[in-house]
DNA sequence: CCTCCGCATATTTTT
DNA sequence: TATGCGGAGG
């Protein structure tokens, strides 16, 4: 087996031997990296230029090469700069060839980062690390040289979660399932959450493979993993898991890599899953005796079927033993950052290090130079509430009392939420700050929509980060179909995306025709529908058709190595009909439709071939976005990890939505410290300004629900904190009547009576005049006379300027403050009254089942926010209300009471 | 083939 | 409430 991969092994990065003061080199002096290795080696007391600036930590990092080391980097640290000299030492030091290193990452961004400015330390003399990539990427590599060994062609294709859930669903149909009842998106999901833990059919859990399907779910995978087989194709899972089959089976071909690989570096170890860890033990375990083979002791951990919590795989006592040889394999992380357990990660992983890899090196960087002390304070207190940390704090040395504090305000609702940030923002614009600098981060996409739309009003420049990815959109997909199809008449899928567009009039039934003699025939579709088009088993109308698609495809293969891609893709676009389509479509997204196109030729210019695009789009589906406008950025917490901004507003702090319910009900208390974990990676995301904000209405599923602060602001420590008293009153923009933003609507309405399942809270009463101390019997408080706050008194001024520029322009919003008015005088009787909730376990809260409603249609009622209205349906706990003043609304029975 | 209506659904996202 | 999907019907 061994001779059959030699070739493909020693080939362009693989260096025959080291020569250090030779092989970077171009031409000219020594310099550069050859000029620092050959001082590194003559022993220089002076350290060279790359260690210079790192702090002892740091340096340690970088120079522990040997041996496994664990870097725990908190946010802020320097980690990527550990990182890239970690690796731009160990080539300085004549330690490795760049082909010797493996350094994997998570996203193309980080690699793409740390390929340049390793680039930058070691001088543009070097060539690029060839693997350096994500794991996919490496996976991709692997298995392109292994594939027969996984039953693939070194050409298979990479089906991308859309091509995966079509295909599914073609099995669930012929199955003779309905796809109704047994989603394919959820199998597709199912089969995700399986590879993640690098699960084979025989391998899941028996209730996993019951639960879908009539119980077939097992079978279904069996049937999923052949039909990728079949057509030479794998997914994203599959990247990683043939190759780790491949390693378990083939000795010789692990051996080389054991050979081949002197370092192996892992950026983000906190977010690897199951089935990355697999992989990277098997590439970091030596076996004891030179080039032995792991015979015999080579673990099957998926097969192991005892396991610790949570899916933990200690290791054996095999593993031990071969682990026990020096690995130099350094994992960079930090378990505080860990937030995507939902899709696989195991901080587990992390946490055990020190335990997979006996006698390792740990090294904690704490010295944060991102915030102020303010923040890393408050960030500090924040983390600790969790446990089973492996636990640093994050310092500064340069603290400054002036620093504003952490800012926490209180708003009415999303509404009121987003025009108070909007000012803000405003305020800070005024004072010379740079929209680029500030973002606004959310739990929740849905949450963005509040601030696109204020944005959107007062002309405020704002750029959404995530959501649909270019490569995501339809016609780039379909575009992309054209190519691959162009590029692998094998590629069915891509094929049965575009036959019938634009509409040719082949409808469903000549589709599965053409399934069915490419089935018969065992040729792909494309072929199949060429010898359909003779033939006269079609009418003449599909006929005709696609004789045209088979004559065209079969043109633009003849092409394809003659004429430039970037041409080709134009001609491709053109001849099918497919720029005229949208030309034609008469809709609004219909011209940046066209652009994307555009946009997308232009991208392949970068690449070699139609085929190094189609390799490259397959595994990295971002783009850039535009830069150079001064906007804020306004993105989720998750995809705001590893970036950071001089201003930062955190809005949504409210029990159910952060924490999210759902994080709660379905993670229990590990879920609840991945919550406060997502709440530390946003306040750490600040440099200099950090604004929190709550409110205490929020519309979910079209119902008002009334909120409580979210439990992460009681713990913030108070020392670090402002709470500012009415949502923006230092901006000096608006406020309610109540003198602020919000209501003590949430925990002020528990302590009536009813229990508030997180204990008071110190932000009980913030804005609220009398609702909070009525409902809880007067404690007196900063808003004993709500007519005296500032927040009221502008409240009068901005009722009486409505020509005011902040209300002028928006009848909506000045309705509302009407409204509000209104609500004022029945305001006493109108205490809102929330229902209780379950507690299980000390801190997590479980959503109730909601009883069925007391009231009956007709009841007189009020409700804070709309005021009187009547009863006209009731469903359960949800009331539809005729309001005197608001129309008909849909509110939950918790938030009225009855007149 | 296109349009309209009813129904389910409504965190987080990379590769 | 709003959105998107799939089926039914023109």
């Amino acid at each position: 087996m061994a001779g059959d991969h030699d070739m493909p092994f020693f080939d362009e990065d693989d260096a025959p031997r080291f020569d250090a003061a030779r092989a970077p080199m171009q031409q000219g002096a020594p310099s550069g990296i050859a000029a620092r290795a050959m001082a590194a080696r003559q022993g220089h007391n002076n350290p060279p230029e790359y260690l210079k600036g790192l702090n002892p930590e740091q340096r340690q990092a970088v120079e522990t090469t040997e041996g496994p080391v664990l870097v725990l980097a908190g946010a802020g640290t320097g980690k990527t700069r550990v990182l890239t000299t970690r690796i731009a030492h160990i080539l300085a030091t004549g330690r490795a060839f760049p082909s010797q290193i493996l350094a994997v990452t998570f996203t193309n961004k980080a690699a793409r980062e740390m390929k340049q400015r390793i680039g930058i330390l070691v001088g543009e003399a070097i060539e690029g690390m060839p693997w350096l990539g994500t794991f996919h990427s490496i996976g991709v590599k692997l298995l392109r040289r292994h594939a027969e060994l996984a039953g693939l062609r070194s050409d298979f294709t990479i089906l991308d979660t859309d091509d995966v859930t079509r295909l599914i669903k073609q099995l669930i149909q012929a199955e003779g399932l309905d796809d109704k009842r047994w989603a394919p998106r959820t199998f597709a999901q199912m089969v995700d959450t399986w590879k993640n833990k690098g699960l084979a059919p025989e391998e899941i859990p028996e209730g996993d493979a019951r639960a879908f399907a009539n119980g077939r779910g097992r079978e279904l995978y069996r049937a999923y993993q052949e039909r990728l087989t079949t057509l030479n194709a794998c997914d994203f899972g599959d990247l990683l898991l043939h190759p780790i089959r491949i390693f378990r089976k083939h000795h010789d071909v692990l051996a080389e890599y054991h050979r081949k690989f002197k370092y192996i570096l892992v950026d983000e170890y906190q977010d690897t899953n199951t089935a990355q860890y697999m992989w990277l033990r098997l590439l970091a375990q030596r076996p004891k005796g030179g080039n032995a083979t792991t015979e015999g002791r080579e673990p099957d951990r998926a097969t192991e079927p005892s396991r610790g919590p949570r899916g933990a795989l200690a290791p054996s006592g095999a593993e031990q033993r071969v682990s026990e040889n020096k690995v130099n394999i350094c994992c960079v992380g930090d378990d505080d950052q860990s937030i995507y357990g939902w899709r696989g990660a195991e901080v587990d992983n992390i946490l055990r290090f020190e335990k997979d890899f006996p006698g390792a090196t740990v090294i904690r960087l704490e010295r944060n130079y991102r915030s102020t002390a303010h923040i890393l304070g408050a960030a500090a207190h924040l983390i600790a509430h969790n446990e089973g940390r492996l636990g640093k704090t994050l310092f500064t040395d340069r603290p400054d009392p002036e620093d504003p504090r952490v800012n926490v305000h209180a708003a009415w609702d999303s509404d009121e939420e987003a025009r108070a940030v909007g000012e803000a923002i405003e305020a800070y614009q005024r004072n010379r700050h740079q929209l680029n600098d500030m973002a606004i981060l959310v739990r929740a996409s849905f949450q963005m929509r509040s601030f696109e739309d204020r944005f959107i009003e007062i002309g405020l420049n704002y750029r959404v980060i995530g959501g649909p990815r270019f490569y995501e959109r339809q016609e780039i997909r379909d575009a992309m179909a054209f190519l691959r199809v162009v590029a692998n008449s094998g590629d069915d899928l891509a094929f049965e995306r575009i036959v019938n567009v634009p509409k040719r009039g082949l409808g469903d039934a000549t589709i599965r025709q053409i399934h069915d003699t490419a089935r018969a025939l065992g040729v792909p579709m494309l072929e199949a529908s060429t010898r359909l088009a003779e033939s006269d088993e079609l009418k003449p109308k599909p006929r005709a058709a696609l004789r045209e698609v088979a004559a065209n495809f079969a043109r633009w293969q003849s092409l394809l190595d003659s004429t430039p891609h970037t041409e080709l893709a134009e001609m491709i676009l053109e001849e099918s009909g497919y720029t005229d389509m949208w030309k034609n479509d008469r809709s609004a997204e219909a011209p940046g439709r066209l652009e994307n196109l555009k946009e997308l030729i232009r991208s392949m210019e970068e690449y070699e071939s139609l085929r190094a695009f189609l390799e490259h789009v397959a595994l990295v589906m971002d783009a850039e976005q535009n830069e150079g406008l001064d906007a804020v950025s306004i993105m989720t917490l998750h995809s705001a990890k590893g970036l950071e901004f001089e201003t930062v507003f955190l809005p949504g702090w409210e029990e159910g939505l952060f924490p999210h319910q759902r994080a709660l009900d379905e993670g229990g208390r590990s879920g609840l410290e991945e919550e406060r974990r997502l709440a530390y990676v946003g306040v750490t995301r600040a440099k200099k300004n950090l604004h929190i904000w709550f409110v205490s209405n929020r519309r979910i599923h079209g119902l008002w629900q009334s909120t409580i602060p979210s439990r992460f602001l009681d713990e913030l420590p108070e020392a670090h904190v402002e709470v500012q008293e009415g949502g923006g009153s230092s901006y000096g923009g608006y406020g309610n009547p109540y003198g602020g933003g919000a209501f003590a609507s949430g925990r002020g309405g528990f302590s009536a009576g009813r229990q508030n399942p997180y204990g008071a809270s110190r932000f009980d009463n913030l804005g609220s005049p009398s609702g909070g101390r009525a409902a809880r019997g007067d404690q007196g408080g900063s808003f004993s006379n709500s007519y005296a706050t500032p927040g009221w008194q502008r409240a009068q001024q901005n009722r009486t300027e409505a020509t005011d520029r902040n209300w002028g322009t928006r009848s909506g919003h000045q309705v509302e403050r009407i409204g509000y008015g209104e609500v004022d005088s029945g305001y006493g009787a109108g205490r809102t009254s929330v229902k209780g909730r379950t507690i299980e376990g000390e801190l997590v809260a479980k959503s109730v089942a909601d009883a069925p409603s007391a009231f009956k249609v007709g009841d007189r009622v009020f409700h804070q926010k709309f005021g009187n209205g009547n009863i006209a349906a009731v469903d359960g706990n949800k009331l539809t209300i005729d309001f005197d003043r608001a129309g008909q609304k849909k509110v939950l029975d918790g938030f009225v009471t009855a007149v």
